[in-house]
DNA sequence: ATTATTTCGTGTAGAAATGACAATAAGTAT
DNA sequence: ATACTTATTGTCATTTCTACACGAAATAAT
């Protein structure tokens, strides 16, 4: 074997931190393993890259196998490499994290056989399947830094939601300790001016009904261009 | 050959964006390929992963190799793996950046053959080797975001570093159209009471010395964990 | 239909941070 | 001594942030 053959001997997967939010808490959407190395416990959805194909659309198919949801929001973290992370030789794996809405998400397809189920993001159990404990823990961080600058939330909340529901999913990303003053978050979001009040409010609720907002992301985009930056 | 072994016909490398600074502008090392493919063009240090080697160990040398430096800032910042990206077959490669004092570094060592030179780190050449123009463009823009939050902008000084040298450093980094104001940026550095006062000052100028100062790394992450956060 | 219950929606005032601005001080070179 | 160059320092007006409480609008229960 030629010295460069030797370097062509290690395979790359992606993993995936599918994220969700429930009206409540931040949730990780996790598989308990069906076969070798690993059986039985609990992993991130993930899979080897195929030989032709990219990286981004190998976490894409990984999330469409899993959810049958395409078209969401999805991305690329950092590489794990260590020598050691995979018992059956040199793998190095690229963790991405996607943003879903939960509720579009049906629940296992037949086509996977393996149980997936939604976990508390801030509490996962320790012993996940390789260093998947790791490879969450760094996407966590990562999705918590990043959603207090740019306006990524959206992706865990349905087409229409009220204020009191994006400041609700804003306390479980951010753990703030106390929560967040309403009259504060109101005045901030709107000034920002990248929602827009639907026609509709709230239906179906045993009290004061709230009005529905969208995300505007043209808008967003419009203003981000001259300056506007997002922050909370 | 099985399935399994078809995953196995990939490589991966690292590539290194070196950062230095010059007292007036930000600079990024490249090389001139000496060996196909892409002999002759210039491109980002870089080399395939040892397959005993983890991912991190591999970018540490390739610096260490190029610059005789070790120990010093360096961040993984993401992969590359478009399945084309690389002409002799699949290749991925993980990208990394680091922050070098440009006092020490000499020039290239004997050991490596290839003509390493300067750039403007904001004015590059458009046809790097490889995919080499995208993986830059994504440093820089990470160092300029990363920069401006976290007080890494120290690993490009040297040790003592006047106040104007700190504010120049900035300016070349972040690119403010209009510089900073000096008052203003005099008194938010020295606000966070990250700076150590040397007892010396400037020395070899024809005009008034300025005061040496020393960034304090246990006292900034002592504030940091009370939580200070670095913002400029 | 009155009442209880729940969440919605809103404004103000004091404190803190930001941004704009220029004159004197301390050295070297002639 | 004088010219030259860069270093150092404070104030004020404006903006942004934070803390804080009550009437409004709907349903559920009686």
């Amino acid at each position: 074997m030629s010295e460069v053959e030797s370097f062509f001997k290690s395979a790359f997967s992606v993993d995936n931190v599918i994220f969700g939010f429930d009206g409540r808490s931040l949730k990780v959407l996790l598989i308990q393993r069906g076969a070798a190395p690993f059986r039985g416990k609990w992993a991130l959805p993930g899979d080897l890259v195929y030989p032709n194909e990219d990286l981004d659309a190998a976490a894409e198919r990984v999330l469409q196998q899993l959810t049958g949801l395409s078209n969401v929001y999805l991305e690329q973290v950092k590489a794990f490499g260590a020598v050691d992370r995979h018992p059956i030789g040199r793998v190095i794996t690229i963790a991405y994290y996607s943003l879903i809405k939960i509720s579009n998400y049906a629940v296992t397809p037949a086509s996977f056989a393996q149980s997936a189920q939604w976990h508390e993001a801030n509490n996962v159990i320790t012993d996940l399947a390789f260093d998947h404990n790791d490879i969450l823990d760094t996407c966590l961080q990562q999705l918590k830094t990043k959603a207090r600058r740019e306006p990524i939330g959206f992706e865990l909340l349905p087409p229409k939601f009220t204020l009191t529901e994006l400041q609700q999913l804003y306390e479980a990303i951010l753990d703030q300790p106390k929560g967040l003053d309403k009259r504060n978050f109101r005045k901030k979001i709107l000034a920002m001016n990248i929602l827009v009040e639907c026609s509709e409010q709230q239906a179906g609720v045993a009290h004061r009904p709230a009005k529905l907002y969208q995300f505007d992301k043209e808008k967003y985009e419009a203003l981000a261009a001259k300056g506007l930056s997002f922050d909370l």
